[in-house]
This record gives structure tokens, sequence and C-alpha cells, in this order.
DNA sequence: TACATTTGTATCGTACACGATATAAACGCC
DNA sequence: GGCGTTTATATCGTGTACGATACAAATGTA
């Protein structure tokens, strides 16, 4: 078989493995994620918030690589549910602003134990601390570049 | 701030970068996938199918770690596009064989350039050969471990 | 061989992603 | 100050993901 065409198998690319990671750590979060009672995207979103309590979509777009189209419909959701607020800037009524409710931000201490529990489900694995921290590293600079290349 | 809520940062975890990561993949595979007219879990499944161009619904989910309620709908849009045959085994009933038309497996021709165009264009970056061959290794170990965790 | 259990797909409902498009506010420039 | 352009959200349509459930065929077992 031409070399070519070998490199159509899913062990030969990264994207397959990207793929199956991520949609595989968002189902470790899930049962967690559960007990707040919100989803994996919405946690995303929530962590953003809890560093700074008052963002524009856009800001938040910005740091999850997420366009209104994906915000607005996700933060309606978390509006229901009373953990943020929309309101317009009065400095510019184009942008909106989310900030978060008193019970998004008690949401923090209830989250604030989620990445313990998923580390500690690591600690007797495989993966050797340098090995992570290394992976974490190329992970960055291939965001890097994708980011560049995507526009 | 307290350690325990600064692990709330994006920054460090690593499920935020694997998300982004792999949706960035998808967006770098689109323009080139938009020539043949599939979508991205789409080429996935092609790719399987053209490693062994008859296989189950059940055979493609595992390699794919999907299930029926994602697969079913995306082979019919498959089926649709006429790239693939859905049959029921005769073995048994239960079973539903894919197989490739004519057309889905000279589409391979076409799709056979993807991965050199999309190697290329990382071919000037700053990760190195053996920083790229140590990543696909950590992220195969973590999908391994990822897999066993979420059953 | 009856019948409970398992297995393989399919269906349904909800929630993302995202391209395309709409809309109103803000900005730039003459 | 009028007006074309840019910017910030929102809306719409399509296509995944996935938990829950349905259902029929196959299997195991008394």
């Amino acid at each position: 078989m031409p070399d070519q065409l070998a490199k159509l198998y899913l062990e030969n690319q990264l994207c397959f493995p990207l793929y199956a990671a991520s949609r595989l750590t968002t189902k470790i979060y899930t049962p967690y994620l559960n007990e707040l009672d919100i989803t994996y995207p919405q946690y995303l979103v929530m962590m953003v918030l809890w560093q700074h309590p008052e963002q524009s979509v856009n800001d938040i777009g910005h740091k999850l690589l997420l366009e209104s189209n994906t915000l607005t419909p996700l933060l309606k959701r978390l509006e229901q549910k009373k953990l943020i607020k929309r309101t317009r800037s009065h400095k510019d009524e184009r942008s909106v602003l989310v900030s978060l409710t008193q019970e998004g931000l008690e949401l923090r201490e209830k989250a604030a134990v989620i990445p313990d529990q998923i580390m500690a489900s690591f600690q007797d694995e495989s993966i050797s601390p340098e090995e992570g921290i290394a992976f974490r590293e190329t992970l960055k600079k291939l965001m890097g570049i994708l980011r560049e290349k995507s526009q």
C-alpha cells in the first residue's frame, strides 16, 4: 500500500486522538458537573467568570475561543439557572456585560474540589509529572499555532 | 488567593487546552473537507471504512468511541451522499453492515492529499519532530487512561 | 423449549459548535 | 454632521455528542 494512503489511518494522525481525548475528558468531568447542575462548556464559562466576575460576551469568547452564536444561548441557560446576570453596557450599548450572581459566586466553592478529585484519579497512572508538564507545554504551543492557522 | 481556587483557572487545567485544540484542529481540516463535501466526523468514519470497507455500526463505534445515537444519523447522511451503503446483516439481523460504495472508495484518492497538506502547513513551526513524537505518545497514553476511567 | 437477559440499532430531547446572516450601536472620515 | 464601515450580539439552520429509552434479534439458562 502506498505511503500516501497509509497516512489516512486514524493512528497516523493527530486529529483523532485530540478529538477523542477532548470528548473523553468531558465525560470524566460530567459526574462532578452534574452535582453542580451545569454542563462542561458552562463550567468553562463559570471558570472565566470566577477569575473576573464581570466581563462582556466578547471577553469570554476571546478566552474560550467561542463566538456569540455559541455563547448567547449558553449564557441564557446560565442566566435561567440564576448563576449569572446579563445587562447591556451603558458605556457601549452594543456590548452585553455578564456578571456573577451571589449564587454563581458561591458555586465556586463547590467547584473548587473538582480539579483535585480529577487529579487524584490520575495519581497512580503511567504518566510521570515531567511527561505531563512536557505534554502541557507542547499542547500550549500547538494551540498557539492552530489559533494562528485558523485565523 | 488560596491554592484550591487557583486551580480553577483555565490555564491550570488540561481540560480546556484539549477542548480548544480539538476544536481548532477541526477548523483546520474544514476547508479541505468542504472540497469533499463531508464534515470532520464524517471524514473519521470514512477513514475507518477505507481501512476495512465493510464494518458494522458497532465496529465503527468502537474505533471512534461513538455510539449509535451519534452514528446512525451521521451514517444516514453519508448514505444520502451515496458514499456508503447500509444493510442488515443476514448472520445477525440486529447488526447493520456499513460498506463503501464505488464513489466512497474513490473519495479516498481525493482525501489522500489532506494529511500532507495539513502537515506541510506545520513544517516551519516551533515544534520539533521529537517533541511531536513525545506528544503523540503521551496523548495515546492519556487516551488509554481516559478510556478506562470513563468505563 | 419458555423466558429473562444481553446485544445492536434506532429514536428522542437537550446542548453545544459553527457558518451565514441580521441588526443596531459606535466609529472614522470627509 | 452625514454616512459608509466596523464592531458586538443575536438569530437561524445544520450537524454533531450524548443520556435515556425503546425495541427486536440473539443468547443463556433452567
